[in-house]
RNA sequence: CGCGGGAUGGAGCAGUUAGGUAGCUCGUCGGGCUCAUAACCCGAAGGUCGUUGGUUCAAAUCCAGCUCCCGCAACCA
């Protein structure tokens, strides 16, 4: 163990997650992912800083907390120690949890946000949006329902708001260089797309505050102004070290940090803004941010609808909290996505944790007991022809996982270790203790066959501690090893083990799993916790609310004209949206493009008629000029619990006859 | 022509950067062993590497076109 006095320092993050709702399976990648690594490095020596936490302001915070009927702080509070829960049973060894509701970071973002205007960084602009008089809202462009006031579905105006900008489009050709030319963003296949996406179309610069909502952090300078999320929210990584603050004193020593981890969508935050943002604070700039994939389901996007059993805290119960670790890190590629299936993982767990590494442990201690009691003693009695391969096997072994897990690479150094478990399993094999035990006078063999087998078991048990933490100690139990047989150093040398090894009784580690049965339960589980969600949301047909009055004058105002569709085919580029050639009675083709793709082919749509709004003034969507709207009706839920449309026909009237 | 990723034996993937017998895990079938969690070890079957064309002595790999899938972004008048 190399216990300098200056040890290395090693500062990881995972995001401060956002507790709109509970933590899923995709959070627990992130975190396992981390918290082995911040193991592994402790493992090493390393004074490791490892942050996690929870990014609690905004708008749909507050929004979420008013639908619960709580204040914005207890509906935070609630989710928070789910989160906090789920990483206790996930044993997670984080360092320091940071909410950003904490006084200290709301003290450090304001100095932040004063830093940055008092170097010229940020400006007072203005940020254009849809305003709702009677609400007093600003609302953004997607955030309207037909468009319309998504509180009180009234009209909304053109309007701007005063708002702070940060200067990002400064930053353009720094943050090209940092991404093109330094490996800074892992895995190297994101670079392009950011560079293509955001970079070469033009930085804009960065809207920073809202008057909107105000849950938030408030800019101390100018009343009414919130911080927007860019500067609350990722600056948790230094204000977590001290930074600005008096909580805590340590940002010289960890800062900047090693690796960022994060899964894809917010690697644009990440690789642009946060880099942006220390620039002009002027601090260092992380070594490496690294972007990993998703875990799917069924080749989809995980979901509520999607109906799996993904609750961690269900597969931790049922297969240990060490197979679900496991199984996540060995599933994922560098940077790819994985699907997730309880058949996958069901599977996974008995061939390589039951059937190969389970089992090795178990024959191996088992027969050392059986051939020499709870004391074995190594005469040392090698078989080149035999041990020479294996041997060396293992020695390679322990850099190579090494490499892989200094890039990350947690799936390739788990394969590189379970090689040497079935190199081992073959071992046996081939050695053939069971023979050897027969015969008195090869007990010397069969006790260096044995030392090789526990000598090797102990190594795995090692490297494989940072992923399963809970049963590698019960290994290195079996085999009664003290602090510096079990140290990460310990590995690179073959032999550690002592020449008289005291072996305990084992159980099996991993117990193997029925499959069938198990699926059946699981299912079972799924339907049920599908039902229990649905249950309420299903038969709901709310009856919206009815909209202010309005006068004669006003609905005189809307032209509803009968229209008949000539022609109708799907907008390219576009998932939503039908464009739609209307034969409206005044002999001139009218195009309209209309949402209704879902629900919709142009097969059902064409020869039919519809109402429509005629004086609608023309936008352009996906590129089609729209003359109009169609009448629709929010008809509630389907039987699949998706939002049903329905179209309102009327077959038979003439083109152009006027609606009032 | 918005951006990116993917298409390899039944399933999931590696191999593509620096062209040259197509590899791994699971599953299937046959055999071996009996120390072990009906586990372990060996062997076999199974692929025209999405499609078309090009470069080359030689292409899963390089080039061009096409098809399909997924995601992001945009949009849902």
């Amino acid at each position: 163990m190399c216990q300098h006095n200056n040890k290395e320092k090693y500062y990881i993050t995972t995001p401060i997650y956002y507790p709109s709702g509970n933590p899923h399976i995709g959070h627990c990648y992130t975190t396992v992912a981390c918290d082995t690594l911040a193991r592994y490095k402790r493992a090493k020596g390393y004074d490791v800083m490892f942050l996690t936490g929870t990014d609690e302001h905004g708008q749909k915070i507050e929004d979420k907390a008013k639908e619960a009927g709580l204040t914005p702080q207890e509906y935070v509070d609630g989710i928070v120690a789910n989160f906090k829960k789920l990483w206790e049973f996930m044993g997670i060894t984080y360092d320091r949890f940071i909410r950003t509701t904490d006084d200290y970071h709301m003290e450090s973002v304001q100095k932040i946000f004063r830093e940055l205007y008092d170097r010229g960084y940020i400006y007072k602009g203005e940020y254009k949006g849809k305003y709702c008089k009677p609400c007093e809202s600003f609302w953004t462009e997607s955030q309207l329902v037909d468009g319309k006031c998504p509180d009180c579905g009234r009209d909304v105006t053109d309007a701007s708001e005063e708002a702070y900008f940060f200067k990002l489009s400064e930053f353009s050709d720094r943050l090209e260089k940092l991404l093109t030319e330094t490996d800074f963003l892992q895995p190297q296949t994101r670079v392009n797309e950011m560079v293509n996406n955001f970079i070469k179309p033009g930085l804009d610069d960065l809207c920073v505050s809202r008057t909107s909502f105000k849950w938030g952090v408030p800019v101390d300078f100018d009343e009414g102004h919130v911080v927007y999320v860019w500067i609350d929210a990722l600056s948790n990584y230094i204000t977590a070290l001290g930074y600005q603050n008096g909580k805590y004193s340590d940002f010289d020593k960890y800062w900047p940090a090693d690796v960022h981890v994060m899964a894809k969508e917010i690697i644009r935050f990440h690789s642009l803004i946060w880099p942006a943002i220390l620039m002009a604070l002027e601090l260092p700039l992380p070594k490496k941010v690294y972007g990993h994939g998703w875990i799917n389901f069924g080749g989809k996007k995980m979901g509520k609808s999607t109906g799996n059993v993904v609750d961690p805290f269900i597969l931790g119960d049922r297969y240990g909290v060490d197979a679900v670790r496991y199984h996540i890190l060995r599933e994922m590629p560098f940077g790819g996505d994985c699907d997730f299936s309880n058949e996958n993982m069901i599977r996974r767990i008995n061939s390589d944790l039951a059937n190969d590494l389970g089992n090795l442990v178990s024959r191996s201690v088992a027969m050392a007991q059986k051939y020499f009691g709870d004391n074995m003693t190594r005469k040392f009695t090698p078989d080149p022809a035999q041990d020479d391969e294996f041997v060396n096997l293992v020695k390679a072994m322990p850099s190579v996982v090494e490499k892989n897990l200094d890039e990350l690479q947690f799936s390739v150094a788990l394969t590189e270790i379970f090689k040497v478990i079935a190199a081992a399993n073959k071992y046996i094999d081939v050695t053939t203790p069971w023979i050897l035990g027969k015969d008195e006078a090869s007990k010397p063999r069969l006790s260096t066959v044995m030392y090789n087998l526990l000598e090797t078991i102990r190594i795995i048990s090692i490297v494989l501690h940072p992923f399963m933490p809970t049963t590698m100690p019960k290994v290195q139990s079996l085999l009664n090893l003290t602090e510096e047989q079990t140290a990460w150093d310990s590995i690179y040398t073959f032999g550690v083990l002592p020449e008289t090894v005291t072996v305990s009784k084992s159980t099996p580690l991993f117990p193997r799993i029925d499959v069938e049965k198990e699926i059946a339960e699981l299912d079972a589980i799924t339907a049920a916790s599908k039902k229990a969600a649905e249950a309420p949301a299903k038969p709901k047909f709310e009856v919206e609310g009815i909209a202010t009055q309005i006068g004669i004058e006003d609905f005189g105002k809307v032209d509803l004209r009968v229209a008949k569709i000539v022609e109708c085919e799907p907008v390219k580029r576009s998932k939503k949206l039908l464009k739609l050639t209307l034969d409206d009675g005044t002999g001139t083709p009218r195009t309209v493009a209309s949402g209704i793709s879902q629900w919709y082919t142009p097969d059902d749509l064409k020869g039919r008629s519809v109402l429509f709004v005629a004086n609608l003034k023309p936008a352009k969507l996906c590129g089609v000029e729209s003359n109009g709207m169609i009448l629709a009706a929010d008809n509630g839920f389907d039987a699949d619990g998706k939002e049903d449309v329905k179209v309102i026909f009327v077959d038979g009237l003439n083109p152009g006859a006027k609606i009032h």
